[in-house]
DNA sequence: TTCACAAAATGAAAGTTATTCATCATTTAT
DNA sequence: ATAAATGATGAATAACTTTCATTTTGTGAA
C-alpha cells in the first residue's frame, strides 16, 4: 500500500544503482582501451577494474563489442557537442572551416587509442548502415556539412562542388594528418598541417605559376586585355 | 663428397619446396581473408585450404598476424609497382595525380577485406614506425610524394606547399571515399568522387566570388558586354 | 640398397578468451 | 515474514590460437 510515489522513488533507486554500475564499466573499458589498447583488453580486466564479476558484465552488454560501442557514444556525443558549440560562435565559413579541422584534431589526438575501436569494428559489421556507430559517425559529420553547404553557398567552393565529397576530403585528410602526427610523435604540430590544408582547400592564390590552368588564364588575360584596348580605340 | 654445387642445388630445391609451401598459404589466406574476413578465418581453415597440418604453418609463420602480414605485403608489393608504373606512362603532374586516385581508388575497393587487416592488427603507435607494414606503406606513398614534389615544382601548387600534408590529404581523402562508397554500395562512382576531388585539389576555376579568378571572369563579362552594345551600333 | 640423420610435418594437448548459465544473494511487494 | 522478482556470481563451455613430443620424409654416405 506504499504510495506510487514511493515506488518510483525505490525504481528510481535501483536504477540510478544500475546506472552507475554501467557507468563504472564503461569507465573502467574506456580507461583500459585507451591503455591497452581493445584487443588486448578482456572482459576479465574490465570487470576487475570495475569491481564485478565477469558474469556481470554481461548483464549490462551483450558482448565486447557492445561495451566498446558504448565507451565511443559516450566520446562521439561530447565530439559532436563541443564541434556544434564552436562553429556556433562563428561567422564565416571559412573560421568556422579552420576551426572544425582544428578541433577535430585535438580531440582525436587526444582519445587516439579509443578511436581505434571504430576501425577496428567498423570493418567487422555487416550492416554498418544500420549500426549505431554509423549513427553517430553521421551524427556528427552532419554538424560539418552544414558548414560545408553554407560555404558552398557563400561562393568559397564551386557551386557544383558535393558537400558529402568534400567532407569526405576534410576528414579524410584529418584523419591521416592526425596519423602521421601521432607516427611522427609530433602531436603539436596541428597548426602547420591545418594551416596545409587550409592552403589547398581555399587556394593560396600564389599557386600554379606555368601550370596550364595559368596558362589558359594568361592567354585569357591577353585576349581580354587586346579586346579592352580595341573598345577603348573605337569608343572614342 | 660430392660436391658444392650438388649441395647447394639440393638445398635450393628444398628450399623451393619450402617457399612453394609458403605461397600456397598466403594464397590460401589472402583467399580466405577476402572472403571471410581475417577475423573469421581460423588457422585451421588455412591449414585445410592449403592442404597442410595447423602445426605446420607455425613453422613458417610465427602466428595469426604474421600470416595477415605476409599478405598484405604481397597486396601491397603489387599496389606499389602498378602506381609507378602507371605514373612513368604520364608527364603532365596532373595526369599522373589523377591517375594515382583511380588506381588506388579501385585497388582498394577491389582487395576492401585484405586491407581490414591494417586497421584490425591495431598497430599501437609505439612500434609502428619500425614495424614491416609502416616500411610497406612508406615504399608506396613514397612513389606519390615523388610525383607530388614534381606538382610543386612545375607550379601546380604553392612552391611553400608541404609534400607530406599534401600526401596525407590525397590518401585520406581517398580512403574516407572509398570507405563512403562501400558503404554506400555505390563502388562505381570512383570516377565522380576523383573529379570532385580534383577540382578542390586544384581549383575548379569557377569558384570563390571575390577571388582573384573572379576578377579576371569580371573583367571578361564586362568587356563582352561593350563588344556586344558595340555591335549592335554598328549593325544598324 | 640400406642406414643414419637432419629437416619437415603432424595433430593431440595446453593455454587464452569470450560467453553462458545454474546457483546464490538481495530487494520488493504482499 | 515470506514469496517473487531481480541482480550478481564464477565455474563450466566453446572456440580458437599456439606449442611440442612424435612421426614422416628426404638426403648423402657406405
Amino acid at each position: 500500500m506504499s504510495n506510487s510515489a514511493a515506488q518510483i522513488s525505490q525504481t528510481q533507486t535501483r536504477r540510478q544503482k544500475v546506472e552507475h554500475r554501467e557507468e563504472a564499466i564503461i569507465a573502467a573499458a574506456s580507461s583500459l582501451f585507451n591503455d591497452k589498447g581493445y584487443r588486448k583488453t578482456t572482459i576479465s580486466d574490465i570487470a576487475r577494474q570495475s569491481g564485478v564479476a565477469d558474469g556481470t558484465v554481461y548483464l549490462y552488454f551483450k558482448n565486447k563489442e557492445d561495451v566498446a560501442r558504448a565507451v565511443l557514444a559516450d566520446f562521439y556525443d561530447g565530439l559532436t557537442q563541443s564541434a556544434q558549440n564552436g562553429v556556433d560562435a562563428l561567422s564565416s565559413p571559412r573560421e568556422r572551416i579552420e576551426f572544425f579541422a582544428r578541433h577535430h584534431m585535438g580531440e582525436v589526438i587526444g582519445n587516439w587509442r579509443i578511436l581505434e575501436i571504430v576501425s577496428t569494428l567498423g570493418h567487422t559489421i555487416d550492416n554498418y548502415e544500420g549500426s549505431d556507430i554509423y549513427a553517430l559517425n553521421r551524427a556528427y559529420s552532419t554538424v560539418f556539412i552544414r558548414v560545408a553547404k553554407d560555404a558552398i553557398q557563400q561562393g568559397e567552393f564551386a557551386k557544383d562542388t558535393s558537400p558529402t565529397i568534400l567532407r569526405d576530403i576534410f576528414f579524410g585528410s584529418l584523419e591521416y594528418g592526425v596519423r602521421t602526427l601521432m607516427i611522427k610523435r609530433q602531436q603539436n604540430d596541428i597548426e602547420n598541417f591545418v594551416q596545409g590544408l587550409m592552403n589547398i582547400l581555399f587556394g593560396s592564390g600564389q599557386a600554379r605559376n606555368g601550370a596550364v590552368g595559368n596558362q589558359l588564364a594568361d592567354r585569357l588575360d591577353q585576349a581580354v586585355s587586346r579586346m579592352e584596348q580595341m573598345l577603348d580605340e573605337n569608343e572614342t
